[in-house]
Parts: C-alpha cells; structure tokens; sequence
DNA sequence: AAAATTATATATCATTATGATATATGGAGG
DNA sequence: CCTCCATATATCATAATGATATATAATTTT
C-alpha cells in the first residue's frame, strides 16, 4: 500500500477538527503548521480532488450566503488512513534559509557590510517573534497544537540568539 | 534588472572559490549547505547551462583520464551578479519538518505511541548530531563556513533539548 | 450613497525543484 | 574477472509554488 505525503495527510489532519472548505484549510494551515509545513492552494484543491476520488473524503456542495461552497468531510478512510500515516517514521527536516546561504560567503563582503545585514536580519527576526508571541496558546483545541506554537517560538528565540552571538564575533576586532 | 535565485546564486558561490564541474558543485552543496540550503542534479545541470547563456560562466570542456568532463568558470559578470545577490534582503525561512505536523495532530494517538515515536525520533536526532560533529570545522577555507556548520551543529542541539524536554512533559502523568 | 478595499471561495497555470532513472567510464577490492 | 563504488552528465515524471483569474459578499473609506 503506497503511502500518502505530508501534504496530503495535514490536509486529511485539518480535516480531523471539523468538515471544512480547502479556503478554510489554506487558513487553518497559514496560522498554525506553515512554519514548519507549508502548503499553497496550488497543492490543496488537487488534492481534495484526489482524496475525493480514492474515497478518503467525501464533498457537501452548497450555497452559504449566496456563495457557493464545497464542504469536505473526512471518511472512515480517511481517517484510518490518517492514523496509519502518523505512526511513519518522519522523515528529515529540510529547509530553505537562504541567510545562511549568504553567511556562507560572506568571505565575499567586507565586514561593515556583513554586519550591516546581520543587524537588519535581527531586527525582522524580533518582529517576527513578537508577532508569534502574539499569538494566544489558549486559542488551540489541545496541548499538541501548543507544544507546536511553542516549538516556533523557541526556533525564533534560537536564531535571535544564535545572530546576536555572531554579530559580537563579527563586531570585536579580530587579532 | 531581474534579480537571480538562491540556488542560482549558491552555484556561482561555489564557483566563487575554484572552478569545478557541475558533479563537484553538487557535492560542494551536499556537505556544506545542504543542511540549510539543498539543490538536486535537476537543477544544477540546467541552472548551469543558463548561467552559460548568460554569460555568468564559461565552460572549459576536456577529457580527464578518459572521462569527459565539463569544468565552469565563474566571469566577472557572474561575479558582480553574485556579489549583488549577497547584499539582497534574505527571505523568510522554509522548512519541511514533518515531525512537528505529526506533534500537531498527536490528540489522534495513545500517549505511549507518541513517547515511542519520541524516542525513535530522539536516537535519529543524537546519531545525526554525531555525525555533524565529526566535520571539522578546519576543513573550511574561511570562518563563514565554519559559523554555518556551527549553525547546523547548534541547530541539532536544539532540536533535541526540546524534544527531551517535551517527552519529559508527556511522561510526567497527567493531573 | 457610492466607491474602494478586504475577505471569502474555487480554480488553473507557468515556472521551479525534487527524486529517480538512464547512461557510461574508471578504479578498487575480492 | 567480476562486482561495486565513485565520477560525470543528462533527462523526465511528478510535485509544489506563487501568481493570476474569476466572482461575490462584507466592510471601510471617501
């Protein structure tokens, strides 16, 4: 039995609280998983296509406030399929950090630069933290969906420490 | 003027340093950045033909111990386009951890089924860590790309302080 | 009250990137 | 001698992104 990727599981996942729309998905996916697993609607209205089809959801169509809707409900397929699919052993992070591409040449730059750059990236990094610690732990269903919330404020908290160690490196003249 | 993409930029990078062939490229990556920034054959080979194009490279072909082999050539052009890069303002980070997904959705599994995959996923963790720390940071031409290993190094530590501290929280019964 | 903007909602598409596979040769070890 | 691994280039189906198109409802601004 070939197994389904992640993408199509969080899909099946969302689908796990409540039956909802691949718009109320997207949402569902941009404020709580797209810090560590993104997914575009590019990648979400084919697969609930594909889902439909091998029966792991089935679709309500109707019309909410004269606006045309496709209510998606997961099946018992579907959710067993989910269940076999979170037992998987998980498989290794990737990422695309294209600041630390630039560290990585920064043999290229003369030192103000460098520190120049450091210093603008610290400063987006401490907004983007603040923006998360906005964000209300109590507002989720259950602890898991906290522990995440709280896995990408520590990330953040990392990499603000991480670059304010490295700007003082930078910063003190070397021997 | 349009500006060019990370892995386009990571492949004049790396020819930034001496020239090589598109095979030694994808090694460069594979055991420098490709922790935080990877790059298939797929996109190499293309991506160098366009930089040809471009002028960015030249290519010297020749026939090393009987094997042919195509040697890029990073021109001044590829150079500045390079240094142009460096400057840009980074992008938001990417990841694809699907460990995190599978802790978001972990209401679906016993307790003991979650610690169990904690630790599996733990072991991975600490054995890929060793195998970070036996690079040594010497090896590299520049202290970049040593804070870059670092990074990578610090990353894991990271990683699994906050899963031991998370399987501690799930051991600790409930009240 | 009208206009503009934002939110809801689905869908498609060109471009990008991955992962796998094909092809071929040299060198090392059993 | 034969197998396996490293070197080396190339392509391709599949996956995924980011942008755009389309349309309507709701809200905000002028």
């Amino acid at each position: 039995m070939a197994s389904i990727s992640t993408i199509e599981s969080i899909i099946l996942g969302c689908l796990t609280t409540r039956p909802m729309s691949g718009y109320e998905i997207k949402q569902l996916i941009s404020l709580s998983t797209s810090l560590f697993y993104n997914a575009s609607y590019g990648s979400i209205y084919p697969i609930l296509r594909k889902h439909e089809e091998a029966d792991l959801v089935c679709v309500e169509e109707l019309i909410e406030n004269g606006r045309f809707k496709k209510i998606y409900h997961l099946t018992e397929k579907g959710y067993s399929t989910f269940l076999a699919w979170l037992e998987e052993p998980p498989q290794p992070i990737t990422m695309k950090n294209d600041m630390l591409v630039r560290l990585f040449f920064y043999n290229n730059l003369t030192c103000e630069k460098q520190c120049e750059i450091i210093r603008m990236y610290l400063d987006h990094l401490r907004d983007f933290r603040q923006r998360l610690e906005g964000i209300a732990a109590a507002a989720y269903s259950d602890p898991y969906k906290e522990y995440t919330l709280c896995w990408g404020k520590d990330f953040y908290v990392f990499l603000i420490e991480w670059y304010e160690n490295l700007l003082n490196d930078l910063e003190k003249p070397s021997m």
